[in-house]
DNA sequence: AACACACCCAACCGCATCCTT
DNA sequence: GAAGGATGCGGTTGGGTGTGT
């Protein structure tokens, strides 16, 4: 038995066991993130540092939200998708509480393979007549400044973290500001928030409005930079000639 | 019940970028 | 500015599980 277990070849996969996971999510919360190199060492984990980084980042994380995706979350995927391409972790970014690898999974083994179908079969719209006919989402859509927005009461705080705003300024955003509640600054028209802070909707009070919204509407002025190289006039070009 | 196949998703890999010295 | 290490990202792999025959 003993000897069979043993002559028996290691999986190549390398799962992680529940006890690796507790002494990974220990440490963590001892020492912080970062120098994920040491933390192998340090805390006896036979494991790479990259490998601690990806199970803390996608799995051991406080405030990651598993389980299936809402109606929503799987809009806003493919909305972005169909705006920024596989930039997963951009995607992500919007998911508060979702990861850019399970954003990813999600693509290539739900959207992705129901978007190739879709092509075929429009008129199968009860699953997903939000759907519809993104061409037709995309022309009947226009251009507001922002983003998506959280009731007042709900607002994520914000942490130290230099935004873009839609004039192309930078702003910095101080630690100390962050116990002030909205979201939704009005004198930068800037929205953001880290999924670590802000525990999803349904878990929290923010909220995501679609169908009526415009597409551009689930998106700050980070990411129309990060999908165009550019802020303000110029990025509502962009926007309107891949609108076009 | 047994087998084959398809699907899902955690983990790995390689490259790019950032940061420190 | 250059070099080397650390970190982030997207693509890919492969093992577990569900489903159909």
């Amino acid at each position: 038995m003993e000897v069979q277990r043993v002559l028996k070849p290691q999986p190549k996969k390398n799962l992680w066991k529940p006890e690796e996971d507790l002494i990974l999510k220990n440490y963590v919360e001892a020492h912080g993130e970062g120098n994920w190199a040491t933390v192998s060492e340090r805390s006896g984990l036979m494991r790479g540092g990259k490998s601690c980084r990806l199970r803390w980042k996608n799995y051991l994380r406080p405030n990651i939200k598993r389980g299936e995706m809402s109606k929503e979350e799987e809009d806003l995927i493919i909305r972005m998708h169909k705006l920024l391409g596989n930039r997963w972790s951009l995607i992500a970014g919007r998911l508060p509480g979702r990861t850019d690898n399970e954003v990813k999974n999600y693509w290539n083994t739900h959207l992705n393979k129901r978007s190739l179908v879709g092509k075929r079969k429009a008129t199968d719209s009860s699953h997903h007549d939000h759907e519809e006919n993104d061409e037709n989402i995309n022309k009947k859509n226009k251009f507001v400044p922002l983003m998506c927005h959280s009731e007042p009461n709900g607002s994520p705080n914000l942490t130290g973290t230099t935004k873009l705003c839609l004039d192309g300024r930078k702003v910095e955003e101080k630690e100390e500001e962050s116990t002030t509640s909205n979201a939704w600054k009005e004198d930068t028209n800037s929205f953001s928030c880290t999924d670590m802070e802000y525990p999803i909707m349904g878990g929290n009070n923010a909220t995501f409005v679609f169908d009526d919204e415009p597409l551009i509407a689930y998106l700050d002025s980070f990411v129309l930079f990060e999908a165009f190289g550019c802020v303000g006039d110029e990025a509502y070009e962009q926007m309107q000639s891949v609108i076009e």
